[in-house]
DNA sequence: TGTACATCAGTGAACGCGCGTTCACTGATGTAC
DNA sequence: TGTACATCAGTGAACGCGCGTTCACTGATGTAC
């Protein structure tokens, strides 16, 4: 995973500097939302001044990014490393709730509110597209006691059929790219309305909900 | 809908200062995004000069909370004429889907990335019950093929059952909440998404995938 | 091993900027008699 | 209808602030011979 051995003692300062002031900038958007990033602030916590963050980032905008891209990088480590100890899709649900209420703002960093003007990097949709991989797999290898193939494919199945090149690679049949674009969009209303409080006043537990979500699309 | 009537012309005066101000926030922020909302810009761009906004507003965030509560009531009032105009839910899901495509910033100003320290004024939250209180009454109106009530019912039916304080006044199965629920996160899910431009390197329709999300509770 | 030079981390001063907000004020609009 | 006063919209100057970013610089660390 790390890339970054026999390195001169240089590069590996900068790299952990690097690491760090990622780190404090982590923390002051989970304190007060991404917005209010400041880099004189990150700066002073970690106990440099201003300027010299231009050492490590070239502004403002480039940290961002680079937080963005680890946030990406994250979520599909997280769920590799799910995939790789044979978890199903239930597993994987599980996981990508856990990787979210870890650290909810940097799920937003991702999924919230888009700002208008900002492009994500183009790497970024590399990496979606690596996560839907994993879902489109794991989809196709559940044991279906039901099987969806047989089943009268909707109109959105056949809508897909033609706009499958974002799959590219799986020749699942397109009611599998279905269930997997459907337990993506679930996944997300019910992750995106619980982190943003949204059900703090009706009392139940998001849990269960989260589970049933999931599993109707697992038993489907 | 409008109790502003028969009032002297100075206070229709100040109304429609105060709706002109508005809109032009809605438009920054539909341009730039909610953290770049600027008064000195929007005063100017009202053609008056700084501090004259303090006239209409306490300050930066009163004008954002009258936003945020403007947007809920916005809503609600949308769902309102379509169940008035005896829509039913799926009807109402398109008119909720038309309500976010029109003005997305607007959507994200309800449920987008919540800001760390910010809480939403509590009025907001009854609104949020009057919504939740339509999509209750619009399921519990299905005309139900294969009834709901007579399915086993899940685990988080029967953990519903006891928090179903939030649905206060109706009594319907607890199985009806569960899909009132449902209905919320899956039409966000996809949504937000879709808002957010998630779906946009993938080419399909999202109105279709919408559709069938909503139709998978319609007929369940 | 020692010297000469290059690389690079970090500093401190300074830049211009736009921000939200306050204050004392002018001038127009409405109200009371 | 006219005068005297109160209300209130809007102005302009000024406040302090923190922001991102630049620049010329010091001093330490690494490299070459």
């Amino acid at each position: 995973m790390e890339e970054t051995s026999a390195k001169t003692p240089r590069e590996r300062y900068r790299t952990q500097m690097q690491a760090e002031i990622k780190q404090c900038a982590r923390e002051q958007i989970a304190t007060a939302g991404a917005s209010a990033l400041s880099l004189n602030a990150i700066a002073k916590q970690v106990g440099m001044s201003g300027p010299a963050l231009y050492r490590y980032f070239a502004g403002r905008d480039e940290l961002i990014t680079a937080l963005i891209r680890d946030a990406y990088r994250s979520l599909a480590d997280t769920l590799g490393q799910a995939r790789d100890s044979g978890a199903d899709i239930t597993e994987l649900a599980r996981a990508l709730r856990e990787w979210a209420l870890t650290d909810p703002q940097r799920y937003f960093l991702i999924y919230g509110t888009p700002v208008p003007g900002y492009h994500a990097p183009d790497d970024t949709t590399a990496i979606s597209s690596e996560i839907m991989s994993m879902l489109i797999e794991a989809f196709a290898a559940l044991p279906t006691a039901a099987p969806p193939t047989t089943a009268e494919p909707t109109p959105f199945d056949t809508h897909l059929d033609h706009y499958r090149r974002w799959a590219a690679g799986h020749s699942v049949p397109a009611a599998t790219l279905h269930r997997a674009v459907s337990f993506w969009t679930r996944v997300h209303g019910v992750l995106s309305l619980e982190l943003a409080g949204h059900f703090s006043g009706m009392g139940f537990d998001p849990a269960l909900l989260f589970a049933e979500e999931v599993d109707s699309l697992v038993t489907q």
